[in-house]
DNA sequence: ATCTATGTTTCTATTGACAGAAACATTTTT
DNA sequence: AAAAATGTTTCTGTCAATAGAAACATAGAT
């Protein structure tokens, strides 16, 4: 099995307190921040802030913003659907 | 929410695949393959073979390597247990 | 059609993880 | 105790992600 696999693997018999641990104990901070970066990067372009917003109110350059946008232009995107499953909880 | 938890949440939703195309999505090809390393370094750390023996056969610095045995000196890691759980499955 | 906002790409410089190598510390073997 | 093996830290250099800034592309508004 591939390694990814198997970490994903390991993750889904895990509870959401344990996934949070695991996360923070095999990246760094940076690493983390990155990461929340990102995910805070795919929820604003989902609400449709535009990207020079978004650039500014996270305080992250355009070019990482594009990433974002490439992601979600995948229509079948495992992020996107999580993404929406969150807004919808908050309505 | 902080943002962490806010991703472990959703990642609990998902399917040992889903979690492997989210992963994969959200992670560079390098960040994967870093993740990958230390990864197979633990379980490497947890069969007890020697610090010096693992950098010679994943090909990486020692440096990194103390990292990740710091991160099992915490008899509490989630990520020792995953990989105890792991060798269990093999026997 | 032109102007403006927004999306996308590209350039140079910066930064953090880490390689390679060596030094130092500790444990194990003899 | 001395030697050997192993663990840990430290140093310099490298590399990939990305900041900052500008240029280019495209879509909408007027």
């Amino acid at each position: 099995m591939n390694t990814l696999k198997e970490i994903s693997n390991s993750i889904a018999k895990l509870t959401v307190e344990e996934i949070n641990a695991f996360l923070t104990e095999i990246l760094t901070e940076k690493e983390i921040s990155t990461l929340s970066n990102r995910w805070r990067i795919l929820k604003m372009l989902n609400q449709n802030f535009s990207q020079r917003d978004i650039a500014t109110r996270l305080n992250v350059s355009l070019c990482k913003i594009t990433r974002g946008a490439k992601i979600l232009k995948n229509k079948n995107a495992i992020s996107l659907r999580l993404i929406r499953e969150i807004e919808n909880e908050h309505k």
